[in-house]
Parts: structure tokens; C-alpha cells; sequence
DNA sequence: ATGAAAGCGCTAACAT
DNA sequence: ATGTTAGCGCTTTCAT
């Protein structure tokens, strides 16, 4: 329970050597006679002589850590891409400081400068905020920074990214319930400023037309409550009338926690999933395995994004070249979507 | 895109002067006049100078960072739990260094001996698989640690903790289900050798001989695959037949994961939750709210706790005395519990 | 009000 | 094979 912590001179002393000693010793220097060697490394042991990461660090410029920004560590989704980054960056002797940003610019921006200050050796940021117009005062400082699904609507080059392909995502959800024979399909997404919500929606767009399908301004409902961004639950739930009443068999939502909503939403009103109405979720998180009906979703492979991401930082971080990468989700048909059949007379 | 970082001493030379006035400017040392202060920091700004955190902790022996172990980060309780606890450190300036230990001791050991090397300022431990006899050469070295949920047979009195009453959560869910009229109660159990399945395991049997009512071996099952530690949820779908087949009608489940596996299984068998078997589960993670029915549970207070225990590491981290504490989870009521009746003719 | 110098714990180039 | 010295970037006496 010793307080002050033993260092090297300690043990040079004890050992009658100099720290230098001691020092190429611990780190199985050649140079130093394997006898002495032993005898230093148990002296160590037996102060239990624990070696200074900081001062190591302040000599080596390495940290041997990286940061990792996400919205919030306890939504589903940045769970599983932050398991992802955690499990190579340990791999590779990495440790992981993670920050959250509410989905809140300025929150970002405070822990990307916190990263800055502590010499991380890379950063990791999911759901990036940040634009052209702020990347000057972060780039003065050269930090490999990799963007996992950055939402900025004006995404600087000078970051790296890994990204899914919303747009591809939103149009195999859209062909998935048109090839179900659904013709009044509606999109029911979210009221936030993110770009994959815009991408989303054009997909859904785009695979209308392509399938000949009208556009109704009514088949598409966000939460404009700009705000107070209320949970992705509710806004499913509460939003799922205003689709009803427009007529649509068929809904593709922006991701499975709006399905979630909409599928509660249907149980409160009595309708039946999928024989009344079909659902797409997006995104592929456990919990939508688990809902009844299980749902119908486009996956992200989210413990790929992360892990892979990593791994392109570690690249950068050992001055590779790196591509950017935009996954490609996939569809995962379940229960919450059948063909569809005029149950209404 | 300066490669070299600029330095204090950096600043000092363009503005003429000694690098320790530089250092008192930019902290606002009072002794150094307005005016070459806002010079100064005028400078610094231009020059995008970012402090750097290592060289001021390998002085002041602060990192201003805190260590969390994790089973996984995936986790839903453990990702609530994060979440607390990132909440309060922000708040107080800390960072969190995040580590997962996959229940693994070995692991956990390494992590926490990774936060040592780093100097981190304190260690939060969740589902600890520490027990005495490791506690010596983790001490050696004086870190403030508390551990969250610890799981060890037998834990040292050497660390600080924060734990929910598993007994006392086991009990309110079996006087749940009796005070419904069951009385063939069941305990779907997980088989890691971990201390909150034995203490379930108590609590429940003590709940049932308060109530009077018998034990029987068969009413508890215990999935004994030690090693390949499967999933809870398919833990739950698997044992779920056995407890049924025992004529239980009522079933206390380890967790809420646990319960969403018997769940699916209920549902492939075609028996209906709650009227021919009630379910309840325990930790009210968010899922609990989605799955059909909802499921009854026993909350565990997940954010608390870890805001909670993170606050208490605050307190130890100013040397100031701290209290173990033991909270109280709580039965939430919801649709996977009903009165008992005889279905069965 | 400011500069010079010491030192946090370590590694490595430079002696010997 | 081992010791001496310098220095990583910063804060903080101690002089002036």
C-alpha cells in the first residue's frame, strides 16, 4: 500500500546501479549481462515497480492510445461499432478514451480538442457534425482522424471516412416492399439536420420512381421537433398515425428503433404487422431480433465499421495511404413484412 | 498542417521572452501584466497551440483520467452503466479510458494493470472477477478502485463497491408471482460461476420458503455449459422447455436477456405470455419495454449506478472517506405476468 | 514583473 | 558491460 509510487532510480539504488541500468535492463537491452539482468528484473518485482506510461510517453510522442467520439455509448448502434474499435485496437496494444457528443457540435468539437491536448495517436468519430468551415482549427493539429458515418452536409476531404451506403440501403428496403407487391409505401424518418436522414429519404425516392410508384408528400413523415430530439422510439410511435391515415401498406423507417415505435404504435391501434401494414427497420441491432414480429431490417455491419475503421487508423497512423470505404448494407427479411394483400376491402 | 508541435518555448522566442513567462500568460499567473499576457495568448492562438496533457501530468502526477472496466461495451446494462458514469466524469474534467474484460480474470487483471502503467487517477471495475487473493499486488500500487457488481466468491474488503441486492431483487420477483396466485415457481439461471446468479438463486429460494412453498430441483435450471458461455437469450430459449415440462407456471429469470430467450421459445411452442406462463425477468434494460408482452422486472438503477460509483470515486480521488453502498432494485409490473389460473384443465 | 534553473520519470546517444 | 548526460514539455521555486 505503498503511496508514492517506486521508480527506476529507486531500484538503482537498491541495486547500486545507475537508472540507466535498470532501464536496459527492464527492457532486455543485449547489452546488459543476463545476470544482472535477473537480479534487477526481481528487485523490480519485488518493489512491484510499476514503469510510467506518462514519462514514457513525453519521451516517445506515442501515447499508445486513440480517441473515439460517439452520440452516446448507450445507443445499441455505437455500441456495437465502439466493440468493434475496442477489440482490434487492443489487439494492438491500443487503450480507447471514449467521449460522447449528444449529437452536439460543440460537444464534438470540445472532445476532439481534449484528444488534441492529451496526444492521443488517433481519433475515431462517429456521427460527425463537423464541416468545411471548422476543419482549419482542427487539422492545424496532425492527428489521424478517420469519420465513421460523418452527418455533416458538407463533408471536408481532409478527413478519412468508413460509411454505409444509406442511399443503397434506403432503395433495398424500398425494392424489398415493392417486391412484395406494396404500391403506397411510406417513409417515416427523423427530424434531425443528419445527412443519412436526407440520404435515406432520397433512396426511398429514387426507388419510388424507379418502380414507376407516385410521390405523395403525405407518405413521408419526419419529426420536425428540430429540439428537443425526442427518443427515435417515440417519434416512430407518435408518427405512425400521420402515415396511416395517408393510406400506405408498406413503411420504410429510417432505423429500428422508429420500426420499434411503429411497431408499438400498431399494437396500441390493433393493426396487424405484417398482415395489415409491413415495416422496415434499418440498422440490424440485436434488439430487432427480438420484437415480435422480429423485424424486417437493412443491416449495417456495424461491428465491421468499427473494427475496420481501426484498422484503417492504425494504417494512417504508421503513415500507409488509406482509401475511404463506403459499406454496402444488406437486407435481412423477418417477420414485419409480407406481400401484401388488400385487407381492407 | 504543422507536423512538429509548437511548444511553449516555441512561443516564447517569437515573443521574446522566457518560456516560464509564456507559462504563466497562458494560465493567467497574475504576476504577468494584462498586457503581455493577452500578447501572449494572442500568439498562442495564432500558432494553434495545443498544450500538451503528458508533460503536465509527468508533473503533476494527475491524468485527469479515469479507467472502467466492462464485460462488453455491447452490453446493454454495461453500456447504461458507462453512460453514468462518462455523465459525471465529463462533468468533473475526467476522461475515461474504456476496457473490456469478457469475464475473463486474466483480462480484467491486464486491464487494470494497463490503467496502472497509465497512471490513471481511478479504476472502476463492473462484474469484478477479483478476489483475495489477487488483491495484494493489485494494491501495491495506490489507486483509488471501486468495484461495481462485483462477481468474486469472496471479495476483499480492500476495495470500495457499489452493488444492487441481488437477494432482495430475487425476492420481489418470486413474491411477485405469488402474490398472483402461483405456486409452481421456477428459476431460469445462468451457469458462469458468477456471485448475482448465486445470490438470485438464494433470494429465490428464500422466497419460497417464506411463502410456504416447496422446493423442487427440477423448478430450477441452470444452463452448465460453463465454458462456451453461450448468449443469455439463447440460454433462455434453450432451458425454457425443461421448466416447463416441470409443470412451473411461473418463471423467475436471471435477467431480462434470459427472459427474452424463454420468450421466443414460449412463442415457438405456442404458449402465451402471460396466460399460461408468466415471465419475469430482471435489470430493466430498454429491450424489456419492446419485446411482446412487456416484460415484468426488477430494476436495476443502471445509469445511478454508474454515476453513482463514479462519484464516489471522486470523493476517494480527494481523499475523502467513501461509503460502500448497496442499492435496491425494484419490481416494475408489466404485461409478461398474470394472475394464476388453471389453464390445464 | 520576468528570467534561470530544477525536476517530474524515462530513454538513448555518448562516453568509458 | 555500465555510467553520465541530455532532453521530452511543462510548472514552479528561487533569484533579480
Amino acid at each position: 500500500m505503498s503511496k508514492r509510487k517506486v521508480s527506476i532510480e529507486d531500484i538503482a539504488r537498491r541495486a547500486g546501479v545507475s537508472h540507466s541500468t535498470v532501464s536496459r535492463a527492464l527492457r532486455d537491452n543485449p547489452l546488459i549481462s543476463p545476470k544482472v539482468r535477473e537480479e534487477i528484473k526481481q528487485l523490480a518485482r519485488e518493489m512491484s515497480y510499476v514503469p510510467n506510461a506518462i514519462a514514457q510517453s513525453l519521451l516517445s510522442s506515442r501515447t499508445n492510445t486513440i480517441g473515439v467520439v460517439v452520440t452516446s455509448i448507450a445507443d445499441p448502434f455505437f455500441a456495437e461499432v465502439v466493440e468493434g474499435i475496442e477489440q482490434v485496437a487492443t489487439s494492438s496494444g491500443l487503450s480507447v478514451v471514449l467521449s460522447t457528443s449528444h449529437r452536439d457540435l460543440k460537444q464534438e468539437i470540445a472532445a476532439i480538442d481534449n484528444f488534441h491536448r492529451r496526444r492521443v495517436d488517433g481519433i475515431l468519430v462517429a456521427d460527425s457534425r463537423i464541416s468545411k468551415q471548422h476543419t482549419k482549427q482542427l487539422t492545424q493539429i496532425a492527428v489521424p482522424t478517420i469519420l465513421i458515418n460523418s452527418q455533416a452536409e458538407d463533408q471536408s476531404e481532409i478527413f478519412h471516412s468508413v460509411a454505409i451506403d444509406d442511399r443503397l440501403g434506403a432503395r433495398l428496403a424500398v425494392e424489398h416492399l415493392v417486391s412484395l407487391g406494396h404500391t403506397s409505401i411510406g417513409y417515416l424518418g427523423v427530424g434531425d439536420r443528419s445527412r443519412s436522414n436526407q440520404q435515406r429519404l432520397e433512396g426511398y425516392r429514387i426507388a419510388l420512381a424507379e418502380a414507376g410508384l407516385p410521390q405523395i408528400d403525405d407518405w413521408v413523415a419526419i419529426n420536425d421537433q428540430d429540439k428537443t430530439r425526442t427518443s427515435d422510439v417515440s417519434t416512430g410511435r407518435k408518427m405512425l398515425s400521420k402515415l396511416l391515415t395517408a393510406g400506405v401498406t408498406g413503411i420504410f423507417c429510417y432505423n429500428d428503433m422508429v420500426a420499434v415505435g411503429a411497431l408499438l404504435a400498431c399494437q396500441e391501434l390493433g393493426i396487424s404487422v405484417p398482415r395489415d401494414l409491413s415495416l422496415v427497420g434499418f440498422d440490424g441491432i440485436a434488439l430487432s431480433r427480438y420484437v415480435t414480429p422480429p423485424l424486417t431490417t437493412i443491416c449495417q455491419p456495424m461491428l465491421e465499421m468499427g473494427s475496420f475503421a481501426m484498422q484503417m487508423l492504425l494504417d494512417l497512423v504508421q503513415d500507409k495511404t488509406v482509401e475511404n470505404r463506403v459499406l454496402s448494407p444488406f437486407l435481412v427479411q423477418r417477420g414485419s413484412s409480407a406481400v401484401f394483400r388488400n385487407n381492407h376491402k
